[in-house]
DNA sequence: TTGAAAGCGCTAACAT
DNA sequence: ATGTTAGCGCTTTCAA
């Protein structure tokens, strides 16, 4: 790890550091063969450019954070593996922020912009990941940002995401069309945007389809395998019990799914299931899981190229943009007699 | 994001910078009551440091990289989680390298220490990530890094990984006991070292136990559940099909499980199948899988530890660490009747 | 077309 | 205990 510097490049090359700095990062203002003169001598004295120097004088670290819940769930994965793609297309690293759901980590992750050691944010969350109160905040103060799938409830930050009540109502009216009534649900972190909107989304289409919705026939959980495990093993021992169960995770179905087959319930004989997302595993299940697909590349995508715009200074052309959600029919929901 | 230095609280608390640099971080370099006064200042300016600027000063950038063939895989994210902990307690961020196993890729994210953005490397791969030979890797040119999982064959880099030769062996010997003669494999990309150690381990144990392997019963795949699905298939079509499937990975076990089932066969009453990695899906699946546990919190903990070390100067106390795998007796193993 | 020189914001000798 | 000052390696006016 020899330091290498453009000031030993200039020595080899017989030039000054900024006809060296010139030649690399300005092709054309600097002669042709002086260009090459820089480029073989960097070569030759093996450089590889300070970025945190280069950053520090062009305030432009090169870096986005992606400030998201939990990496493993599958579900986010496809959106992270679309961003970096965008991201590295256009020269930006990513750095990945975990934060297990821990508003203090969100802004730990957040300040990194304050820092200078990122240039920008995709938030996965509904919570704003600064120290100030929402009513304060700068809309000229404030990093570049893009809600992703969640929403913070301010609209100074652009939105990305699919219609969480439309797709809720798509999952409980194919229910509903499959002669259920009785409905279980096992929400999400009731804390989320997207939690709260499915649930609203549910008592919708229960009240268009002209049923009531049963109040004791909803557990509130938290997108997990395991809350889906005990939530079901809850609503199996009610008297009232459900034929069908709307899971609002693919994550919380599989736990539900798993509790089901333990206490000998078969799916979807006995009980239909519906979930949310359509991880890749969902396919693998058995039976294989009807879910709400989300389309992860796109919202991915979407998400990266309106934040390098961000950075850039181009102002996005709308504040929330809303992604297509597709109904996944496959084996685990059935038309009941 | 006004810009407000530390020139802009030594202004204000009526000191000079070095000494509100010194009341920032050495703490016992500046009396108490300036100490307390540079903070107020500090907090009444919304200071903010520039970990760029600091990082050029320091040469020491807080990040080190993670470079990871697939973030998704459960697998490996347990390790990420270990990381990032261990990671996050001494001051450093983490930086995911995902590189869908590209070769280009990896040394891309490599570079970074080059670049003074990172300052070390947890390198989930069997290649070297530089330019050079590895003949000509000068020892005291490398960045700190430390090899998980994989060997690179180059013993200059500390490495953290289970005995795969010794957990396929106990595998196999699982599925030997059980009265299994016709023994499947499905093996993960046979370039990583883990995968030809698994290999070479489920020999070893087939001539232990005086059976001979059948060639033709060993399929190349490379760790994924597509693979596992598409070689289950080859395996059943065979005349001398198997009573048992050795899968080098759970996501194979799940691939293979699936056309298993959709081919009519049932688990395990018809074939045995074991897997490997124990990821979180493992007990959800149906049948739950037998499999062989990595340590995954261990083994990302120890590589956090050591490569922190290895960045504070401080040489770990060996060059290979091996983590004790488990046998994880589930129900998709039989034993033969 | 090239070069001299002024910082980016911070840390750490060294001096007071 | 506090302050002065010299850079870290680079980019970028501005002048030659």
């Amino acid at each position: 790890m020899a330091k290498v510097g453009i000031k030993d490049i200039a020595a080899r090359a017989g030039v000054s550091i900024a006809t060296v700095s010139h030649a690399l990062r300005k092709p054309g203002r600097v002669a042709e063969a002086t260009r090459k003169r820089v480029l073989a001598a960097a070569d030759e004295v093996g450089y590889t450019r300070n970025n945190l120097a280069a950053s520090l004088r062009t305030s432009r670290s090169g870096n986005i954070v992606v400030i998201i819940p939990d990496v493993a769930d599958s579900y986010n994965y496809g959106i992270i593996k679309a961003i970096e793609k965008v991201a590295h297309r256009r020269g930006y690293s990513v750095l990945l922020g975990d934060t297990q759901g821990s508003a203090k980590r969100e802004r730990e992750f957040a300040a990194m912009t304050r820092s200078r050691q990122a240039d920008g944010i995709i938030l996965m969350s509904h919570r704003i990941p600064f120290d100030v109160a929402r009513e304060e905040l700068e809309p000229d103060e404030l990093p570049p940002l893009v809600n992703a799938c969640e929403f913070t409830g301010y609209d100074g930050f652009p939105t990305v995401s699919i219609d969480d009540r439309q797709a809720a109502i798509d999952a409980t009216t194919h229910l509903v069309d499959f002669g259920h009534v009785d409905i279980a649900v096992i929400t999400g972190d009731m804390e989320t945007t997207s939690s709260r909107n499915r649930l609203e989304g549910f008592k919708a289409a229960m009240e268009m389809a002209g049923l009531q919705h049963n109040e004791r026939l909803i557990v509130y959980g938290d997108y997990s395998a395991q809350c889906g495990e005990s939530a079901a093993k809850t609503l199996l021992m009610r008297k009232d019990r459900p034929t069908a169960i709307f899971c609002f995770s693919d994550e919380i179905a599989l736990g539900c799914m798993y509790a089901l087959r333990q206490h000998g319930f078969e799916i979807p004989n006995d009980v239909s299931v519906i979930g949310f997302d359509n991880i890749p595993f969902a396919r693998y299940l058995m039976p294989s899981l009807t879910t709400v697909a989300q389309p992860t590349e796109d919202i991915g995508e979407t998400c990266a190229t309106i934040l390098l715009d961000l950075i850039d200074g181009r102002k996005p052309d709308k504040v929330r943009y809303v992604m297509p959600h597709e109904l996944m029919l496959r084996q685990s929901t059935r038309r009941l007699a």
